[in-house]
DNA sequence: GGTCAATCTAGAACGTGTTCCTATGATGGA
DNA sequence: TCCATCATAGGAACACGTTCTAGATTGACC
């Protein structure tokens, strides 16, 4: 068990741990809910989860840790509702990107406050947490190859170089769009806009 | 004169202002480029301009604006060199549009503490800093899209809505890379790959 | 039950971004 | 020249992330 890393649920040996656990993240993801970054405070966080804010820093060693720890719980959350859902709708791949593209940010946008302190831990996060951001990417870029595959002949065939490279593509704008929104710099109408050019400049049939 | 902008050159009167940011700015550089972000410490930064620390407020309103404004200085600087510089080399606007962000990522790369500082302050800047951020925007959007036209019949003229939001995208992609860089997640040489590929897919001839 | 190590609590303390206050100096108009 | 106004210097004070310390509690093992 290193000191550098946020503790997992595998880690925790007892109940009383993981409760705790659970309490921090829920007070994370309420504090989040409400009043965004800055509202999540790790004296707060520690009160409202009743633990020491010692505590506190041995379950997460800094905020990032924290928010990025509760980014991934709602991604796994988030990948078995789309698991659930039956093929996409759209008769082209950039139909098909784009339904799933603002299907996702509207969920997103559904929650902004939530939304901003989550993606602002997201960018500020360093090397030490390059391991889940990079499976939060490796998703993203299946979710986008799936989407222009689904319900076409080469459905599950393997995704070319080329998707894949359009997908990061695609990712990256994503991303950056979100920046955008999150920071007050674009609106949902703008961020939605400039997505839906990407995809039709990267995916002209 | 709002409260919620970094002065501007245009709006400080004195040649003695001028200086003052001059110097604000200049300290703000050397500090990053000495130790990235962290290094660029509010105090640190009016002791070596010789400014009071109110004063450093007055003119920048927080360190992201500062960092932000330094970035935009770096910009300008860069967008000046570049018109010195005859026409851009390559026969394509993609080998062109390559040729220049190379150009200046590997300008960037070589000064990791910099670039580290600078795109962390971008990427954690909210809507208070949005007429700075517009200004980076704007600069590297022109940059690009002349590059698409230079030594090209078209050089001369406006550039098309389609030319702008391929180089928006171009920019998102890169400021990914940058960011994947400068925390660590990716190496030198994948960044540069993968703006290639990025510029490849959007400028097929 | 007793002992020991790990964990937890409570809270002080520190660093750095930010704000605020007062005195001092500069500038421009009467 | 004198005054009014505003920018600046200098530094205290505050907020929040983070670290540290001292004692209380827990839980495993004898």
């Amino acid at each position: 068990m290193s000191t550098i890393n946020s503790l997992t649920v595998e880690e925790l040996g007892s109940a009383a741990q993981r409760d705790r656990r659970k309490r921090i993240l829920d007070a994370t993801y309420e504090l989040a809910s409400d009043g965004g970054f800055d509202a999540v405070q790790m004296r707060a966080v520690a009160d409202r989860a009743e633990v020491a804010l010692g505590t506190l820093y041995r379950y997460f060693p800094s905020k990032i840790h924290l928010l990025v720890s509760a980014l991934a719980r709602e991604f796994d959350r988030n990948e078995a509702m789309l698991k659930e859902m039956g093929p996409i709708p759209g008769g082209t791949a950039a139909e098909r990107v784009v339904y799933i593209m603002k299907r996702t940010t509207r969920g997103l946008q559904g929650d902004p406050k939530l939304t901003e302190a989550l993606t602002r831990a997201f960018m500020f996060a360093d090397s030490s947490v390059a391991a889940e951001i990079h499976t939060v990417g490796m998703s993203l870029t299946t979710m986008l190859t799936h989407a222009m595959h689904s319900g076409q002949p080469t459905e599950h065939t393997e995704p070319t170089a080329e998707d894949i490279a359009i997908a990061r593509v695609i990712g990256d704008v994503w991303l950056s769009a979100l920046m955008a929104w999150v920071t007050g710099r674009s609106t949902a109408a703008e961020t939605g806009a400039h997505l839906e050019t990407a995809v039709g400049l990267l995916l002209r049939d």
